[in-house]
DNA sequence: CATGCATCCTCTAGCGGCTAGAGGATCAAG
DNA sequence: CTTGATCCTCTAGCCGCTAGAGGATGCATG
């Protein structure tokens, strides 16, 4: 009973309509061994089935979680496997979670000195400017956000 | 009364121990014009002085607060004419904070999302695995971060 | 059946903001 | 004088694409 009803086949760019990912963005996955070089027509252009789309939908939905490619590349590996166990799955999640959680935390700094930067800036000249002024000393900001002199030499921030 | 109390002059090591920012993004960012070139000895190493040094600060200054190098060129340029209005330093600013604050908002969206999946995975198989599940199927996120059918194809996350 | 435009192909280069390393010159301390 | 730190220039690499050149097809319309 698992024959005869083929999959559909489509083009990249029918691929890219039906995913949302463009179309070199595919070749590009497929440069890196993300997706799985496709069959080809006679005329060398790239045919793809469900599964090929499955795969690439699965990409982008972890993509637009803010994965990145190696962790997807470890996602989609373990999705190919449905018996082991999913703890690695779960680490990379929780991996990802908390690197998204102190992501918002450096922002949130971030946005409460630039609110005060541009709040307490009264719109006269530069030489009072308060943006400017901030910005030539450090110690005007709220009280260390870095904490005491630099252990590491740059906070991250996108 | 402006004379021979000569600026002190440093080694790039210097500077760079001074301020915080490696030496070779200090080169960096004299290669994109965002440091003027400064003098050199006769053996060709460069030579800062204290101007450069607040310069660098401000520059280091404004990366920690999120700042890109164009417009910390911009809030250099308008820090180097202070009898210019603020208005357009307090524009930067304030653009930088409204892409902060949507930034935020982003990667709030995307933790409730991560913590979902991982406090909802039980930890058994990859088959029953929540992560895996809803990385396969977007429908499961919780109603569409995203709106309808994708206008734009991607949300930016990083 | 010809025309024309959309889509496809490969390939290379560029974005931002650095970072790493090769291969060599120079300096400062012991 | 030797050693190791620091400096120099230059090129290439990181991530995740995006843009564009230059060309070969495919499909719809007249």
């Amino acid at each position: 009973m698992t024959s005869s009803v083929a999959s559909p086949l489509r083009s990249i760019g029918k691929l890219a309509a039906a995913t949302g990912v463009k179309v070199p963005t595919i070749r590009f996955y497929e440069q890196i061994g993300l997706l799985a070089p496709p069959p080809r027509t006679a005329s060398d252009r790239r045919l793809y089935d469900d599964a090929a789309l499955s795969r690439l939908s699965f990409i982008r939905h972890a993509r637009q979680l803010g994965f990145d490619l190696d962790a997807i590349r470890s996602l989609l590996d373990l999705s190919d496997h449905p018996d082991r166990s999913c703890g690695e799955a779960n680490t990379i999640a929780e991996r990802h979670l908390t690197d998204v959680s102190e992501k918002i935390a450096r922002l949130q700094v971030l946005r409460a000195e630039l609110s005060r930067m541009t709040t307490e800036c009264s719109g006269g000249r530069i030489s009072a400017c308060k943006v400017i002024e901030v910005l030539h000393d450090h110690t005007l900001c709220a009280e260390g956000h870095n904490g005491s002199a630099g252990a590491r030499p740059f906070t991250r921030i996108s």
